[in-house]
DNA sequence: ACCTGAACACCGTTCAAGT
DNA sequence: ACCTGAACACCGTTCAAGT
C-alpha cells in the first residue's frame, strides 16, 4: 500500500460526508435531518460518520467551520467597500445559511463548543462592522452600541424574512448615523 | 356528579400541565424537557398529556400565549412612558423568556402555527415600537425602518448574554434618532 | 485503520383496554 | 369523558465483530 493512498482516501470520505452534512443541514435544517440520512447521502452505514466524527454536534461543528472559511476567504475583497454595500454583501451571502444561524442559536445553550464558535463568530462581525463604522467617521464612543445594535439588526434580517428593500432601508439607518 | 364538578377539574389539570410545561421549557429549553417529564412535573402519565394538548407543539403553543397574556396584561401601564424605559422594560420583563425565544426561532421553520404565532408576537412589538418612536417625534418615514431595527436589537439583547449597561447604551442609539 | 450490523436508551406519539 | 400500560417508529450513539 502506498503511504500517501490510505490518508488521501479518508480524507476523501472525511470531505464527502462533510458536504453532505453542509447540504442537509443548510436546505432541511440540523435537527430535521438524521445521521441516516447524511450517511446515506453519502453512501456510507450510519455508524462510519462515527468514526470520522465524534457526534452530530461535531459534524455541525465542521460545517460552520467550512462555511466560515468560505466566508472569511472573500472578505478580504469586501474589507475596502463602502459599509453599507458591505452589510448588503454580508446579508446575501450568508442568507443561504439562515437555518445554520438558527440552530447555532439554539444549540449554543446547549453545547459548549457551539457556544464557543458562536462567541468567536460574534467577535469577527464585531471587528469587521466595527472598522466600517470608524472608516464611515462614526465617533469612536458610539462604536460599541452601534457594533451590537448592527450586528443583531443583521442576524434579525438574516432570520426573518423580508424584502430586499425593506432591509436595505433598515440597515440604511444605523449607516446613516455619521452626519 | 354536579355539572359544574367535572369541567372545573378538567381546566385544573389543564393548567397544571400548563405551569409545568412553562417552567420546564423556560428553565431548562424546550427540547431538553422531554413529555415524560411534564408528565412527572404534573403527576400523571404521559399519555394522559394527550388527552388536554394534541401534541407538544401545542403545548409549546400554549405556554406561548400564556406568557404572551401575562405580558400584555402589564402593557397598558407601559404605554405612557418614555420609550427607551419602554424598551428596557420589555428587555427585563422577556429575559426570563430568552429560551422560549430561541424555540419560537427554531421551530417556526417547522411548524406552520408556531410560524403563525411568531408573525402575530412580531406584528404586536412592531405596533408597540412604531408607536412609542411617533411620541418621541420620529419622522414618519423613518419609522418601518427603526421599528424592525429596534425589535431585531430586541430579540439580539434577549438572546445573547450583554451587561445591563451595554444593553442600556446600545437601546439609546436607537431611541436618539429623534435630534 | 476502517467499516459494519445488531443492540441500547431515549424520544414523541398511538391505541386498545380499562374506569 | 378521562386515564393508563404496552407498543411503535424513530432517534443518536455504542460496541463487538469483521476486514
Amino acid at each position: 500500500v502506498p503511504k500517501n493512498r490510505r490518508p488521501r482516501d479518508r480524507d476523501d470520505k472525511h470531505d464527502e460526508i462533510l458536504a453532505a452534512a453542509l447540504e442537509l443541514f443548510t436546505s432541511r435544517g440540523y435537527d430535521t435531518t438524521s445521521m441516516a440520512q447524511v450517511a446515506a447521502a453519502t453512501g456510507v452505514t450510519t455508524t462510519t460518520i462515527y468514526w470520522y466524527f465524534t457526534d452530530k454536534d461535531a459534524l455541525l461543528l465542521a460545517v460552520l467551520d467550512h462555511v466560515l472559511e468560505n466566508v472569511l476567504s472573500e472578505l478580504p475583497s469586501q474589507l475596502e467597500r463602502p459599509l453599507d454595500e458591505q452589510l448588503l454583501w454580508a446579508l446575501a451571502r450568508l442568507r443561504s445559511h439562515r437555518r445554520l444561524v438558527v440552530t447555532v442559536h439554539a444549540r449554543t445553550a446547549r453545547v459548549p463548543a457551539i457556544a464557543t464558535w458562536h462567541d468567536g463568530f460574534h467577535e469577527l462581525m464585531n471587528a469587521v462592522l466595527a472598522d466600517g463604522l470608524r472608516r464611515q467617521g462614526v465617533l469612536g464612543e458610539d462604536i460599541p452600541a452601534l457594533t451590537t445594535a448592527g450586528v443583531f439588526v443583521i442576524e434579525g434580517l438574516l432570520t426573518h424574512e423580508t424584502s430586499e428593500s425593506h432591509a436595505r432601508s433598515v440597515l440604511r439607518v444605523l449607516t446613516d448615523k455619521v452626519s
